[in-house]
Formats: structure tokens, C-alpha cells, sequence
DNA sequence: ACGATATGTAACTAGATTAGTTACAGATTG
DNA sequence: CAATCTGTAACTAATCTAGTTACATATCGT
């Protein structure tokens, strides 16, 4: 299973959660439960999205770009996915078959569809959302 | 990349084309340019979710169970994911953290909403919407 | 300038998932 | 009873993910 949002909204909570503060992949790691390699090859695609910034040697660390407000779920959505969409299309169709030589088309439009559906929820949640809940009781 | 979406929705738009015909797995494997064996690991998840309805035996094969207006991808959805989730999430976060503590519960609240508005979209699309698509010029 | 510290990244491993394939048992028809 | 078709097991190859070790490069503080 990928669990590279989960990990990226986990990792942008921490530092909503500790802003200003600047905290290293070793610390970040700790806190998800994995290894700091696995951070550090996360952090640089939310730096590249504009989501965080980074600094390299002693006392660096990530923190975030901008206010938790002002991150969506979208933006780290799209800042972990290469392309876009997890529906994949089978790449073979017979085209001497009237369903088969216009599924590709016919589908990918379906399937931007519902991508754009998944997109726009994502876009109405803020990290800062998600800020309320970690601090509701358990 | 998982195709089972792609493929599930070929084969209903291809038994919805042909109806009220039955069709075996080697001319549905025709169509959408796989193995029959692919295609008939696939027929039982849509003959269970009552999209379908197969018989065994010669002259059997696949045909519709319900009218392609009455087919929503959704429906389709379902029927071909096991339990639930495109999204997965980590395992094993730091229950020392106050993030870390609480993220399963955060993320999987997130998910299920993202998921609710994907399924939302794939509800108001039936096979016979598709249909209309298959039919008109290239 | 130098030592300590942190990121970026390559390389490798193990495990899971997917699609494709062969083979065959069981069901159904005529 | 012979032909046909599904359901399913078993195996392979390709791909993906996460985890891990190792190291080059960048940055800070003294």
C-alpha cells in the first residue's frame, strides 16, 4: 500500500505543530515511526511544491513554507504524486472492437472526473483543520 | 498500476453493447486484449455485486444482470475493491508524540471524506452514460 | 579553518501486488 | 456422453514500496 500521504500529512502536521521551529528527518522519523532516509526523500518534493523549506548542515531542519491555513490537503496531494491519478487504464484494446477502440478516451475522461471530485475535497481541508483535531480529547 | 477498474468497466460497456447476448471469457479476453483467465477472475466480483449474472457450461458466458442505466461506476468500484482505499496509512507512528498519537484517527477521518466525494462522482455516471460516449464519431 | 551535524541520493534488500500463463476440476448443454 | 465454459490453483515476471547502509555535499558555531 502507499503511504506517502499518510507520511506527508504527518510530517507537515509536525511542523505546523512545532512552527517555527526547524526539526530534522531524525526527529521527524521518530515521530512516524520509520527511518529518517525514508523523510529525507519525502522533504524535497514538499520543497519543491513550495510546502516547506529546508536547510542542510548543523541546525537545519525543515519547517514549514507557509501558514497552516494555507496548505490544503490537495497541495500535498499533488506534491507526492509524480503525474497524477491512481486508475490505471489497461494498455492493449483490441481496436477491431467498437468498445475496445474507444475505452482508453472514454475512460480517462471518467477517470479525470472523479479525480477532480477527489481534488476538490482535498482542496477544502487546511492543515490547520487538522490542527483542531489533533487537539480535540481522545 | 491496477487496470481491474478499466478492465471491469470494458467488460460491462462490452456486455452492455451485446446485450442481451451471454459472452464468454475468450471473446470478452478479445476485446480487452488479455488472457481469459484475467477475465474470468474478474466475473465472479461482478457476479457477486449483482452486476452480471454467468453461466457455466457450454453456450454460457456473462450477460448483464440489470439495465446499463441502472449500472453506476460505483457500483463498479465497489464490486472490484476488496475492502475500501486507495489511501493506506503507516503503522507504526510514535505514541509518545502528540501528532503521532493521533494521526490513524486524523488521516483515516480525511480519507474516508475523499473517498465519500470520489464515490459521489462515480455514482452519477451510469454505463449507459458511457454508452452515448462508445457511440459517438472518433 | 575545522569539526560536528544535517540533507540529498545512490545502492541494495525484502515483501507485496499485478498481470499473464498453463493446467485442470466441475458445471452445463444438447 | 462429448463438447464447452467457468472457477481456481500454481507458477512466473515485472513493478512498487519501504527499509536500510553508506557517503558526498552543505552549513553552522567556535
Amino acid at each position: 500500500m502507499n503511504t506517502r500521504f499518510a507520511v506527508a500529512t504527518h510530517v507537515l502536521s509536525l511542523l505546523a505543530h512545532l512552527r517555527p521551529e526547524a526539526v530534522d528527518s531524525e526527529h521527524i522519523a521518530g515521530s512516524v515511526g520509520t527511518n529518517p532516509v525514508v523523510i529525507r526523500r519525502l522533504l524535497p518534493l514538499l520543497s519543491k511544491a513550495g510546502l516547506i523549506r529546508v536547510q542542510m548542515g548543523a541546525g537545519g531542519g525543515a519547517h514549514l513554507a507557509r501558514l497552516p491555513e494555507e496548505i490544503t490537503l490537495l497541495d500535498i496531494y499533488q506534491a507526492i504524486s509524480d503525474d497524477f491519478g491512481r486508475f490505471g487504464i489497461h494498455d492493449t484494446p483490441n481496436p477491431a472492437c467498437p468498445v475496445g477502440r474507444k475505452v482508453a478516451k472514454v475512460l480517462s475522461a471518467e477517470m479525470r472526473g472523479a479525480e477532480q471530485a477527489l481534488a476538490e475535497q482535498l482542496r477544502g481541508r487546511t492543515l490547520a483543520d487538522l490542527a483542531v483535531e489533533f487537539q480535540t480529547a481522545d
